[in-house]
DNA sequence: CATGAATGAGACTTCATTCAT
DNA sequence: TATGAATGAAGTCTCATTCAT
């Protein structure tokens, strides 16, 4: 069993294995789409291809498909970053800026990015969701940034400034562009020229980056 | 009875007539804490002292009460900035400086901040106020920054700089701020330092606007 | 107001006073011929003429309801109980006769009855209303009997028949017949002779207060 | 694998035949514990150690599956009684005594006893089942007693009293002990003294026999 | 104007039963 | 035979809004 290769009839079995992803795909885009209170489980499971019913057999409540979700897309990150930080060898401008992009290609660009706004909605509604975000996402992010500027300061490369703070003026803007994207920004409304994402990040890495550093010509910002 | 001798007569005409003003003030306590969907139209009431269908009697419905509270909180803002720009005389980092502060002092700072997190959170699901939040607040505050922005470039005190994008790299940390102030950071979680607000707002102006001028060393940012 | 005197019209406000009344009185009726868990909310709505969220009004959960029916049918009665034996001059068989009948003629053939039925049958499936009926049902009415079994046992008048366990046989019997009469007896099963409660009752009384007299022909036990 | 050296091999040929057994055991238990409707078929299977299909390959509904209990549970005691009936010389007090005390070791203190709980408590809901039991349990329970007492009144043992009301009189408190045993009996109630059933059932047959007697002074009822 | 009783659509979750493997 | 994935009807409770008083 098992030993076929690719693409297969969906067997019964073969299904089974990948309800959860499918399942996760539709939970994140509509969640992203209308939040977490406002999408139905059904609709979920709908846009899965399968019944209210199925749904539960492999998640055992909304709230908990929605960890699903989030651990998913954010869990591996945070592990990738630390795995960077550790092997890099070169400035820490540029090892920043590396963790930013990747950041950028793999959840701010994408769908991910939205279960941001989610949290930022409704987490004091869910004060559950609230600690599970904190210990899982929060707290690894602020350490992985923290490490990199305190390396930077350390080797004189920046200026002395306080970590969290500036981790904060450095990731804020880019969350906020993400977050936009799938609120305002995904709205169609006249009259209201959308912003070019790529553009934003361009302007804010040189903007900031040439703020921390002690002799700012040396740095070539952007990509 | 309850009649007292302050300078306000409590008489049944003053609460009819403060009755809209009790509404919104309740109404954005709540819509700010608990999102726009999750907050009862009845609780709303109760706060305010008064009972559900008196609710209705001022605002035909929970979404046109919303939009009475971003009016009130946010509408006149941005005419005491467009005023501020025009008489303004000195350095065009000192207006952005005093802008932004007056902003946070204004909006950040304060309870109002939470309505660009129930904006954010769900425009989607209300698409009519995704219109109305990017004609009444959105386009303003951008032409408004924009103009500050191209004074300065123009006056040859900023790089040349993208002014929609500069703006943003400005403005996307404040926001963030206060976005979070209501979510993450009303939150009790275990573990996770809060941060203190004006400590990141130092940060952010030093970093962004020493980014921003063409000889760095002039300015003395912060407060 | 309130000035009218019985038979109104049906004002919102004589309505408002009538509906727990009304719900109480088609909760009982449901509970008691389907169960707890196998009565919807929505039917006790429905029979008491109101909406599914009526009843939510009046009542905060199905549970609630039900502990307002229990005390409403049987909370009373037990106060009557100890009102009668601490004013009673005479036999002790005649008072335990007296409790025996008024606990018939309000309880046992009155749909009151079929709650034993439920809380039989459901309380483990519903572990606060175990605690909720003990306290407010069992302890106090095997307090009542204790008490008339030990003046007769004192007085010489009953045999020395440990209390609580000839409280029961007395009781035991009665219940069960009010059990029956909304179980099985209440079924239109062929060929099954139903039973008359009445006669039931009388056979029972008379053999078990021959049991426990010392002198059995004293006793001119039943009607 | 897991072929243990006992008396009998557990190959997959035995487990098929034990299945039905097996799945009966589990649901008794199961159907006592929390009743007909609240047991989930699913659990019933995995506490008989087979899968949810299983089960209704051995009976086609829950309905039947319940059946199954009872007639396996409950059926052979009628025939023994009737055996028992049939042969016995002596007293007819003693034969009752002895039926009683049969039922009360076969049954009473059995799980089976938990039987009438569920039979109490949702035959109004599935009137199938009410003739079922009637017809299986009820009616030849009934015959029975009538016979013997018949032929204890017949033989001048004792007094002239009606049969099925003292039959009632004599199995309803036995009946109703069980019942509670399996309902709050069963919970964890606290201040509620838990009654020894074995002492109760002393009190009662003394107290009912000495009743029923023409001189109460013969009977050496108890054990 | 003010009240608050009433409504009913709608959300989450459970579970008996079926059926492809 | 045996499995367990899948279904979908059904049940509890919530809440925006209406309207008689």
């Amino acid at each position: 069993m098992r030993s076929d290769s690719t693409d297969e009839v969906p067997t019964r079995q073969r299904r089974k294995e990948a309800r959860p992803q499918e399942l996760l795909d539709a939970a994140l885009e509509l969640f992203v789409e209308k939040g977490f209170t406002a999408t139905r489980a059904e609709e979920v499971a709908q846009r899965a291809g399968v019944s209210k019913g199925t749904l539960y057999l492999y998640y055992p409540s909304k709230e908990e498909l929605f960890k699903a979700v989030v651990r998913q897309n954010l869990g591996s990150l945070i592990a990738e970053g630390q795995e960077a930080v550790a092997q890099f060898q070169g400035a820490s401008a540029e090892l920043l800026v590396q963790l930013m992009l990747t950041w950028w290609e793999r959840v701010g660009r994408t769908r991910a990015a939205g279960i941001h706004k989610i949290i930022l909605a409704e987490v004091r509604n869910f004060p559950e969701l609230a600690q599970f975000y904190a210990d899982e996402v929060i707290a690894p992010a602020e350490a992985l940034f923290g490490a990199v500027l305190g390396r930077g300061i350390t080797s004189g490369e920046f200026r002395d400034l306080p970590p969290r703070e500036t981790a904060h003026a450095l990731l804020a803007p880019m969350i906020f562009i993400a977050l936009h994207q799938h609120s305002v920004g995904a709205c169609p409304v006249q009259g209201c020229a959308t912003m070019d994402p790529e553009s934003l990040l361009r302007t804010h890495l040189d903007l900031v980056l040439r703020g921390m550093l002690r002799r700012p010509g040396a740095s070539e910002s952007g990509r």
